[in-house]
DNA sequence: GTGAAAGCGCTAACAT
DNA sequence: ATGTTAGCGCTTTCAC
């Protein structure tokens, strides 16, 4: 009755303890076999292994990160939405720079709820997580401040922190939508409709900021006037582009200010097209009731943008991820210079849909 | 020197002792107190959540969990690729069912590499996962046998488990690839390119054993001519289709196996209607040069699929993930029938591009 | 080369 | 309502 263990929690899980007595060893030599730790005669090291196969032996990493330290092998990452093709190319981008130094990555999606994410970040702060990395819906960390002091590197993604020094990485966001107006503007526009998601994120408030640089240097200090804010998901946007292109004096351009609004705003356009409104030949025909097909600049690169020829300020998503990952790596390691934030730049990049003339 | 601890490894986090040691309790009383066990004195449980505010404790998880039975709250997912919005809508899908129970999705991507997988499902294991959920790249999952009986229950996502009886969850490939082709059919085209990814893949393999059946039906023998397996990435595929219409005789109908297969057709198809080989229009005029543009169908629904005018084989991606999660939860409450698999089916979407004439 | 004992931070069992 | 003791599965001394 003293084998087989019984089936109280841990299902029949063997532990080393078994290991050890199927191998005839103590439980420390078993522990050293199985780590390659060394210092084990070479028979003694392949009982131990054989006897390991034999019984199924996992090792248990709650009890040996415990023991090591109470402190794991995984990186949190908390994000909005993982669905989201922005964060899941960053999160590849982290993930492939973990493995290569042995840690895994959890991710944790909030939905955009700050309250959601503090949970979230509660929980991945209890489980030990080395590193913790953050696309903040929220609009203050004061809260991590000691968390930052206690050693867990914490470095945030995309949205710059508030009430935190920490290690941050992010896009060139007012600079790229500055140029996407700057380069609208040089092809004769004057009404550019700037639909955006909520002002309450940080990188939209960039951006609108990027954008009133370049209308305010362009003397257009009207434009808040087709300027459309708080379009959170795709039907938001497809309707709120959609009235604007029905006003009296539409805009000739539009400017997207995300992925999501973009994908809603060539929803609204090509409706339009098959409504009669809209014809991207209106002009030859002074007869036509329908309107010319407004210019489209999109922020965020997407999948087959290219297809579609729209022209977007994109970026490098991937390496986001991926320099995120190293500096909490660097962190880890033991750096410690003051807290660095890494801006990375953006690109307009022309596809047709940027360069229709007014 | 007995106080403070030291800054050895677990670098000045407190531990219950601390809290309990400031509120001036037991250690047992201060966890009662915090996790709201009752048997508390109101006045004690304020005190301990005081000193546990004050001095910045957070419950080690990995402690917790090991004193309760050495199984963690986490529920794994490994894919081959988490920034395939597939997969990222998947575990999107599952997330949420989690969350609603207090489970965290921990993810893991293989790169398709079957090595990489059986990795990375160790390392799941070892943290002691509550449940596991699988996206194969793998064809063979025999070591995974004694797992599925150690009580971790163990769900198959979108491809299914080979040596191994367990819980699964799968679109219904086969029909839903020969609709696509017997719509095709029915639209008068006997010439159908179908382009694949590696045939290696069991979704892969359905799907061409669809079509397979649609096209014996209508009797076209010889469609294995117009087949072209092993397009693995989007630029393979383009390659692929690009050929595929530089044929003398080329396929009226394009049939693609999967939703990357179909961004690499749909760029070789832009491609050869810039350079004037392709034409919608061709038909009215005998004279130009250019052919036809060939219908195209794609397998597994994406995103501007809609505005892009193009046919697919949709299905519901998140409900997949919400049912994955749920067998898997189902067998954590006690759950004790054979394994169970659940067929998705699939919808034929038209818009478009499935419709065009031969 | 190998083993015995102690303890990581916490909670279950049994006191009181 | 609170405290004491033991121990989850493992690794770290330190001894042999």
């Amino acid at each position: 009755m003293s084998e087989g263990g019984g089936d109280r929690n841990n299902v029949g899980r063997p532990t080393l303890r078994q290991v050890a007595a199927v191998a005839g060893v103590s439980i420390k030599t078993a522990s050293r076999a199985l780590r390659g730790e060394g210092y084990v005669a070479a028979a003694t090291a392949v009982r131990v292994h054989d006897a390991a196969r034999q019984v199924g032996f996992r090792l248990n990493a709650l009890a040996s990160e415990l023991r090591q330290g109470g402190t794991s092998n995984l990186v949190g990452l908390v994000t909005g939405d993982l669905a989201n093709p922005f964060y899941a190319t960053v999160a590849g981008g982290i993930e492939r720079e973990l493995r290569a130094r042995g840690l895994q990555l959890v991710t944790a999606s909030t939905d955009e709820d700050p309250i959601a994410e503090q949970d979230l970040i509660d929980a991945l702060l209890q489980r030990r997580v080395r590193a913790l990395l953050i696309a903040s819906s929220s609009t203050d960390h004061t809260h991590l401040a000691d968390e930052a002091g206690r050693g867990v590197p914490l470095v945030f993604v995309d949205r710059p922190p508030v009430g935190v020094q920490a290690d941050t990485v992010l896009i060139d966001n007012r600079t790229g939508a500055g140029d996407a107006v700057r380069h609208l503007i040089a092809g004769g526009h004057r009404r550019i409709g700037v639909v955006a998601d909520l002002s309450r994120l940080a990188t939209q408030q960039a951006r609108i900021d990027g954008v009133g640089d370049a209308m305010s240097d362009a003397g257009i200090d009207d434009w808040r006037e087709l300027f459309r804010p708080d379009a959170h998901d795709v039907a938001a946007a497809q309707t709120t582009v959609d009235q604007l292109l029905d006003m009296p004096d539409p805009p000739t351009a539009l400017f997207t200010l995300n992925n999501r609004i973009t994908a809603g705003a060539l929803r609204a356009l090509q409706q339009a097209r098959i409504d009669g409104r809209l014809d991207a030949r209106a002009h030859r025909d002074p007869e036509s009731a329908a309107r010319k097909l407004p210019a489209l600049i999109g922020f965020d690169d997407f999948e087959l943008s290219d297809v579609l020829g729209v022209s977007v300020i994109g970026y490098a998503a991937e390496e986001m991820g991926r320099t995120a990952a190293r500096l909490a790596l660097d962190r880890l390691e033991g750096v410690n210079h003051p807290a660095q934030t890494v801006v990375l730049p953006t690109t307009l990049i022309e596809r047709g849909s940027g360069e229709r003339r007014p």
